[in-house]
DNA sequence: CGGAATCCTGTAAGATACTG
DNA sequence: CAGTATCTTACAGGATTCCG
């Protein structure tokens, strides 16, 4: 009989998982929505277009690396456009698409939410919290 | 002068907005909706109460650590339900609370965004990808 | 100014094995 | 059955430095 039992069961079905996973619409968007600056950017481009650095100036304690990360792939996503100037320092603006315009109402829903049972949540916590001393 | 100009601004900046960020409800419950197994066990749980082994086989891929843990902290913010039936071999059901109910609505909303504007998304990678050969 | 390339490190996911 | 404890990796995130 093959060793195959347990974990090279698992593995298998993990693999294929992840193959499911990531063709899913949802997940995808909720891993892109989760991720720690993607929302900051979002916010921050929804009043209006802004340049590299004021991003950056606006959202304070972010990277180099991680702004540029965070806006190539939103880019890429549609969900920001990107528009070079070539004037003597270079000029870049960052502004939501139509896309991006949506996403941004989707947040504010989700926003919405947190706030509204936000202290259910922490309610909950101090009450587990008192349970487990 | 002091050589503190460039990076250790950027640290300080960055320790306050963290501390920012860890106080903001929204983006709480960004990262909680975000975690990989967070969606699928909300998911799983949503047809109804389900035993601890019963999601392990539907979510198929998870090690029961990751598994715990994640029950775990749905359960402090109260999510789900966890109910111990103090039988032979120990029987534990897990269940959606009103408030995961609530949140399963949210995911919902999520989820048809992303079904929506998916294939937007599609077209805008390819299209980047194609400028960027 | 707006990035790209490189290196480094902390965290956290996962495998594995064991317990009440 | 329902976990816990431990170990090991992988990779995201950040600092730093240099280029157009």
């Amino acid at each position: 009989m093959a060793t195959t039992t347990a974990a090279q069961r698992r593995e298998q079905a993990r693999i294929d998982y992840d193959a499911f996973l990531a063709a899913c619409p949802t997940n995808h968007l909720l891993g892109r929505l989760s991720d720690k600056w993607v929302g900051l950017v979002v916010a921050a481009l929804s009043p209006g277009p802004m340049r590299y650095s004021d991003i950056g100036r606006k959202i304070a304690g972010v990277s180099p690396k991680m702004l540029t990360q965070t806006l190539r792939t939103l880019e890429r996503d549609g969900i920001v456009s990107r528009t070079v100037t070539p004037s003597v320092p270079v000029r870049v603006d960052y502004a939501l698409t139509p896309l991006g315009r949506s996403l941004a109402g989707l947040l504010t829903a989700v926003k919405q939410w947190a706030e509204t049972h936000f202290d259910e949540v922490q309610e909950a916590r101090e009450q587990y919290d008192a349970e487990n001393a």
